[in-house]
DNA sequence: AGCACGCCGACT
DNA sequence: GTCGGCGTGCTC
């Protein structure tokens, strides 16, 4: 370093590394000006100026007094924020997460800052209708912007630079945004308001013993309203039971009618108010744990406490409806109880107001929740409640790592298998059960919980060597057996008079039995249906790739049948090599066909169906559950979604109408998604009183999977599963990295992918597969290519060949046939 | 991600 | 002859 001399240490300037939400390959320096010296902190979002007309808020990473040596560093503009909106461990993990999963932090950042922060002069300011027209309180400069937008209600960005001296422009709109008296317009979430309820609460003046007594024993308000009193003392019971209450609930269990409750509103004793039901204003800061843990349970968080006491991170395996919850519930609570913070992440579409609900009885306004259907206005209000701390407990979907969490002490990663974990879609490719575990190492102490009836093989991998602990619950809570689980070998029915069945009589009459008693039924049906393959018809087998150990696909432009990890193609089959058959069929069908076959065979029965198309709608999904749950319908037939965290009392047969169809996706984890799906599944069949049967439609009832699922063995299935994984080179025995490549002319993407391949061969030749076509070749006018990387599990390795793909994606850009090539890499794809 | 800059087709 | 199509490159 030659920075010593006199001349530069006198003149220092400062510099800021800022990270701003573009997909650029390093953050940008601007230069520090005197006046903002003060205010610039590492976490303070600034105003920026890139190119002769954009402006964004970025985040301050870095202050340094290195001049940059390349160009000429441009000034911030302005400091918007008093505080860090983030801290060091936040940027930190942005710059985890970008280096492990191959994107810019500043794709990072877009994704873990809610869209209040991120302003740019494309913004949209939107005038809040509630703010009223009394700006008086404001300064000058914002009661101006103010005026504009109470008159225009929308104003961007570059008009409010019109009204304002330039430099000022995003200081006073943040001030107005932090005011509310305009937010920033959501263009792709249509502003969604969060299903709202409305909630009975005791009026703050009756919120003491002494005035409470005295208005239920001498004030005249009740004197002469026995019914409305009868309300009240209901009222006060179930608020110290249940905590808010909700009008409907207040009513229904107290059999009380709307006219009373008036009575005592009017009287200024109790208060209405609408809330939304995941919001958690006004619950009180109550710890209660009022449930007792069984023996099982009891040893197991013991197990769980001495495994922490070693390692940072544990794997609770536990079988469906073993009552893993409530041992978070003490987990937590000793967390609280040190004033640590802790994170609960579910998948998102296991965050339903059931759980919410069940975790608010015990820790009330402690819990803040955290997820994408939320409005941005409440996930900033979180966010705020979470960095200054006065949030203990976060239950959130797999965004929820992102929080500025300033003392976090536990991470709970519940349903730690659940591939919802993973970000498909646009960087960054992360998955939140890997980052979380990153993510607690910069914390001191604390520990990673990671928990499911089926955990993925990488978790059980990892803790059968030990790098993980690893505790076990065996037994249902309250000693409920694990539901039986019966085949249906619908081999039996290859007659004609059965070739359009789709429900064989076995089920159907199991559902009618079932029905017939008052009890409820889930049909499972894997998806809407299109991935072809072939099948022989006569023994359920299915054609497999000699390399990948995979099923194939049946490509219908082609008339061929394709392997899409390795590209390698086959005539389609003629003769079954297992059984000497003739006859390849493909059969598929969704939910829809379910649904139809089952109308047809149960006229009378109430039917519902929960896929994608049917839970489009914001609270669809949610009320799907609630008519299902109150037993207005006797029937659901669902796709992967009604397994997911529910829990339903009343259902005693569950159905997996077309296992065949599971078990040949061409997927090297078929076996293990296939046998997880199958015990979730099966799980949600007699939770309560524990006669709950599971009916499995196969061709296969001979197949390893099957028989596992069978004795609810999953560690049998992991030991089985194992060796072909090492054999063929799969996770856990190694990582996995898929590039995708993206144009609009077919023959262009197919020659890069080649190209690529080959310049990567050395070194890792024998780590490439493909290029490959993918099942879905076009998307949005672009052709896909694929190519597979099988890295051994070395981490310098790994690390190296990141860097080598990220030069191999320069150098591929600057070949002209292949300039506009995107190429995509998902680290850790699933 | 934008947006300016620049090189080729169908038009008043 | 020009207007404007979008492919390419740059932004501290």
């Amino acid at each position: 370093m030659k920075n010593e001399l006199p001349y530069q240490s006198a003149a220092a300037t400062d510099f800021a590394e800022v990270v701003i939400p573009l997909a650029l390959p390093l953050n940008y320096t601007w230069a520090v000006p005197e006046h903002l010296k003060e205010a610039a902190l590492v976490g303070c979002r600034v105003e920026v100026n890139l190119g002769k007309t954009k402006k964004y808020a970025g985040v301050i990473k870095r202050i340094h007094q290195t001049p940059p040596e390349f160009f000429e560093a441009k000034e911030l503009v302005s400091v918007l924020d008093a505080a860090p909106v983030v801290f060091e461990s936040q940027l930190q993990l942005w710059e985890w997460m970008a280096r492990y999963y191959m994107c810019t932090e500043g794709e990072v950042m877009a994704a873990a800052l809610p869209a209040h922060f991120k302003l740019s002069s494309e913004t949209i300011l939107v005038f809040n209708e509630e703010a009223g027209d009394d700006f008086t309180e404001l300064d000058h400069e914002a009661f101006l912007v103010a005026e504009a937008l109470l008159l225009r209600k929308e104003l961007k960005l570059t008009e409010v630079q019109l009204i304002l001296d330039s430099s000022h422009v995003y200081p006073v709109v943040n001030r107005l945004i932090q005011g509310k008296i305009c937010y920033v317009w959501e263009s792709l979430k249509d502003s969604y308001n969060p299903k709202k309820e409305t909630y009975v609460l005791l009026h703050p003046d009756y919120d003491n013993e002494a005035a409470l007594e005295q208005l239920l024993n001498t004030d005249a308000k009740l004197q002469r309203a026995e019914k409305q009193l009868e309300l009240l003392l209901g009222y006060l019971h179930f608020q110290k039971t249940e905590g808010a209450i909700t009008k409907q609930a207040l009513l229904k269990k107290t059999g009380a009618s709307d006219a009373q409750l008036k009575g005592l509103a009017d009287k200024g004793i109790l208060m209405l108010e609408k809330r939304s039901v995941d919001r958690i204003r006004s619950l009180p800061k109550d710890i209660q744990i009022n449930f007792e843990l069984s023996a099982a349970q009891s040893a197991a968080l013991e197990s769980i406490r001495t495994v922490f006491s070693e390692k940072d991170v544990c794997l609770l395996h536990g079988v469906t409806s073993s009552g893993k919850t409530e041992i978070y519930i003490h987990l937590i609570e000793a967390q609280i109880r040190q004033g640590r913070q802790v994170l609960y992440m579910l998948p998102e579409i296991a965050l339903t107001s059931q759980t919410i609900r069940r975790l608010q009885r015990h820790f009330g306004g402690h819990i803040g929740v955290y997820h994408s259907r939320f409005s941005q206005n409440e996930r900033v209000e979180i966010w705020n409640k979470v960095k200054d701390g006065s949030l203990k407990i976060v239950l959130g979907a797999r965004s929820s790592l992102f929080l500025p969490f300033y003392d976090l002490g536990l991470i709970v990663c519940d349903e730690e298998h659940d591939p919802s974990y993973k970000q498909m879609e646009p960087a960054p490719r992360y998955h939140a059960r890997d980052a979380a575990i990153y993510f607690s190492s910069l914390f001191k102490g604390c520990k990673v919980l990671l928990g499911s009836a089926t955990p993925s093989f990488e978790s059980y991998n990892n803790a059968v060597t030990e790098k993980y602990g690893l505790v076990q619950l065996t037994e249902r809570f309250g000693n409920i057996k694990l539901p039986e689980i019966e085949l249906v070998d619908t081999r039996r029915y290859r007659t004609k008079e059965f070739a359009d069945t789709i429900i064989f009589p076995p089920l159907a009459e199991s559902i009618r039995n079932t029905l017939g008693r008052n009890k409820q039924v889930i049909l499972f049906q894997n998806r809407r249906g299109y991935t072809p393959y072939q099948r022989c018809n006569t023994c359920g087998w299915v054609p497999q790739c000699k390399y990948c150990d995979v099923s194939l696909n049946y490509h219908k432009v082609y008339n061929k049948l394709v392997c899409h990890y390795c590209g390698t193609n086959y005539p389609l089959m003629v003769t079954c090599p297992s059984c000497g058959g003739h006859d390849f069929i493909q059969k598929q069908f969704g939910t829809e066909r379910v649904e139809e076959a089952l109308q047809e065979l149960l006229p009378h029965a109430h039917i519902g169906r929960m896929d994608v198309d049917t839970v489009r709608g914001k609270h669809a999904h949610d009320q799907l559950i609630q008519t299902f749950e109150q037993q207005k319908l006797n029937i659901l037939v669902g796709t992967q979604m009604v397994v997911k965290g529910l829990d339903f009392e009343h259902v005693e047969l569950v159905g997996i109408v077309d296992a065949d169809g599971i078990l040949s996706f061409a997927d090297f984890r078929v076996n293990e998604r296939a046998f997880q799906l199958m015990e979730q599944v099966s799980g949600r069949a007699g939770r309560k009183h524990g006669v709950g049967k599971v009916m499995v439609q196969t061709t296969q009832p001979e197949h390893p999977v099957l028989l596992q699922v069978q004795r609810h063995n999953y560690r049998a299935l992991f030991d089985d599963e194992l060796p072909k994984r090492e054999q063929f080179g799969y996770p856990p025995y190694t990582r996995l990295i898929r590039l995708t490549f993206k144009n609009k002319i077919k023959e262009v993407v197919q020659d890069a992918a080649a190209w690529f391949a080959s310049g990567l061969q050395d070194p890792y030749g024998r780590f490439i597969m493909g290029p490959s076509e993918p099942l879905i070749n076009k998307v949005r006018n672009q052709y896909l290519m694929e190519l597979l990387l099988k890295l051994p599990r070395n981490t310098r390795l790994i690390t190296q060949c990141k860097q080598d793909i990220l030069f191999k994606i320069a150098q591929l850009h600057q070949e002209k046939r292949y300039k506009s090539v995107v190429v995509i890499p998902d680290v850790d794809m699933l």
